[in-house]
DNA sequence: GAGTGGTCTAGACCACTCA
DNA sequence: GAGTGGTCTAGACCACTCA
C-alpha cells in the first residue's frame, strides 16, 4: 500500500487523479500503454474501487485516458490532424475529406521575436527554430503556416529533409525529438490578408483570411510549439454547441 | 415506487437520466426550480442513491442541472449573453466588458425563405417574423443581426415596442411568448462584407466580417429562432482548448 | 477461465444551508 | 437540527476480451 502525498484536505479521488496525472506528465507510461487495473490501484492506495473509478473518470473526461471494457484503461494518443478539420473544410473534388499535402518552404534557426517568446514562455532572443510551410490541396495552396519551436529541444529537425517525412509534424516531433504534443490552445481571428501571405496563398489583395494561433504543450504543460496559420476564409467554417 | 418506462436494456442510471430530461423538456419544472432530492428519487424509482447520482451527474455535465451542496439540485437557466462574448471582444474605452445596446430597425411578418425554413425545420413560405437589429457600443454599430422566428409562437412580439424592452431578446421571448431558449448551435464563417451589411456597420467595401448563424432550441429540441449576425472581424477573437 | 472495466447496491459519515 | 448534496466503502454481479 502506498500513500497519496498530495494535500490531504482534498478528496481522495482528487488526490489519486492528481497523482496519476503527474505520472502521465512524467512519461511513466507512453500513449497506448495501459495504467494498472482499477483493483490494483485500489489495493495499492488503500481505496475502494468506487473511489478509484471516480479518479479515472475525471481523467477520461479530460481526454487523457481511454477505457476499453474488458481490456484496460489506456493513455490516449491525441489526434491532432482532426483539429484542422474542426476549423477548415478541406474536401477533394469528390467531396471526401483529405489531409492537405505539406510543402516545407524553409526551416532555420533564429532568435525568438517577442510574440513568439511570449507564446513559448522563453526569453526574447532565445534560440528557436522557424519553419514556414504551405498546405496544399490538389496542388492549390490552402493554408500558410509559420511554426516556431524552442531550439534546444528540436535540433534534430535541422538535420533531416522534412519534405520526405509525410504531411504531419507531430509524429515527426515524437520520432526525432522525443517530444509529445498532448494539448493545445488555439485562438481564432479574421482579417484582411497581408501581402506576404496573400502571395503565398495566391489570394487577391485584402482578401479575408482566418488566422489561427496555436500553442501546443506536452503532458506536463510545457510549451512545445507556437504556430500561426493563415487560411482563405472561404474554406473556413466552425460549429459550436452551446447550453 | 414508480417504474422507469424506457428501454430496459439500457442501464438504470441512463433510464433515469432520460426520464428526467423528458420531464424537463416538458416543463415540469422551470429554470431555478429544484428537482426532488436524491433520496426521494431513489425511493420513488427503487434505485440506490449512487445510481441516482450517476443520472444527475450526466445532466449536470450536459449543463441542464446545477447542484448546490446543502440546498438541492436546480434547473439551470442558460446564460446566453455570454455566448456573444465567446466570439466577440466588446470592450468599453475603460477596457470593461459591456453588453452592446440594441436598436431594432424593423420587425415584420414574412413568408419563410428557404434557408430560414430549413434552419427552423418548417415549410418554406410558412409564416415567420423577421427582426433586423443593430448592436451598438458607445453609439457605434458593432453587430448587425437578422432574426427569424416561427410566426405562430411569437405573435405577441408584433404588438409591443421592442426598443423599450432592454438589450436581450431571450428574456423577452420568455416573458411575452412563454418560449424558453435552452440550447443553441452556432456556425462561424468569415467573408468580405456585402453592401447592405457594410452600410449598416459603417464598414468600407469588402471589409472582412465574421458571420455567425445560430439555431436556438427549447428544452425539447424544438427550433425557436434562427439568427444570422455580422460583425467586424477586428472585434472577433475566439479561443479553444484541444486535447 | 482469468482478467478487465461497467453497473448497482445499501449503507456510513461529512460539509453545507437554512429556519 | 432537519434536510440537502459530497465522499467513500465493500462488496455483488454483468459484459467484454483474450489466450
Amino acid at each position: 500500500m502506498n500513500a497519496l502525498s498530495a494535500d490531504a484536505r482534498l478528496p481522495r479521488y482528487q488526490q489519486l487523479r492528481d497523482h496519476l496525472a503527474e505520472q502521465i506528465a512524467n512519461n511513466r507510461w507512453r500513449p497506448g500503454d495501459a495504467i494498472p487495473p482499477e483493483a490494483a490501484l485500489a489495493s495499492e492506495f488503500d481505496l475502494s474501487v468506487g473511489t478509484v473509478r471516480k479518479a479515472v473518470d475525471a481523467l477520461v473526461a479530460e481526454g487523457v485516458l481511454e477505457r476499453q471494457q474488458g481490456r484496460g484503461t489506456f493513455i490516449r494518443r491525441p489526434q491532432f490532424q482532426s483539429s484542422l478539420f474542426r476549423f477548415f473544410r478541406f474536401e477533394a473534388a469528390t467531396g471526401e475529406r483529405v489531409v492537405p499535402q505539406s510543402r516545407i518552404l524553409s526551416i532555420e534557426p533564429l532568435s525568438a521575436p517577442a510574440v513568439v517568446a511570449q507564446g513559448l514562455g522563453i526569453e526574447p532572443g532565445a534560440g528557436v527554430i522557424c519553419i514556414v510551410r504551405l498546405r496544399l490541396l490538389e496542388a492549390k495552396p490552402v493554408l500558410a503556416e509559420e511554426i516556431w519551436l524552442p531550439g534546444q529541444l528540436f535540433q534534430p529537425l535541422l538535420e533531416v529533409d522534412l519534405n520526405t517525412q509525410g504531411p504531419l509534424l507531430y509524429p515527426i516531433y515524437e520520432a526525432l525529438c522525443g517530444q509529445l504534443v498532448a494539448s493545445a490552445e488555439e485562438t481564432l481571428t479574421a482579417e484582411a490578408v497581408d501581402p506576404t501571405h496573400g502571395h503565398l496563398l495566391q489570394l487577391p489583395d485584402a482578401c479575408p483570411v482566418v488566422v489561427i494561433e496555436r500553442l501546443a504543450r506536452d503532458y506536463a504543460g510545457k510549451p512545445l510549439e507556437w504556430r500561426r496559420s493563415y487560411g482563405h476564409a472561404q474554406h473556413f467554417r466552425y460549429r459550436v454547441d452551446i447550453r
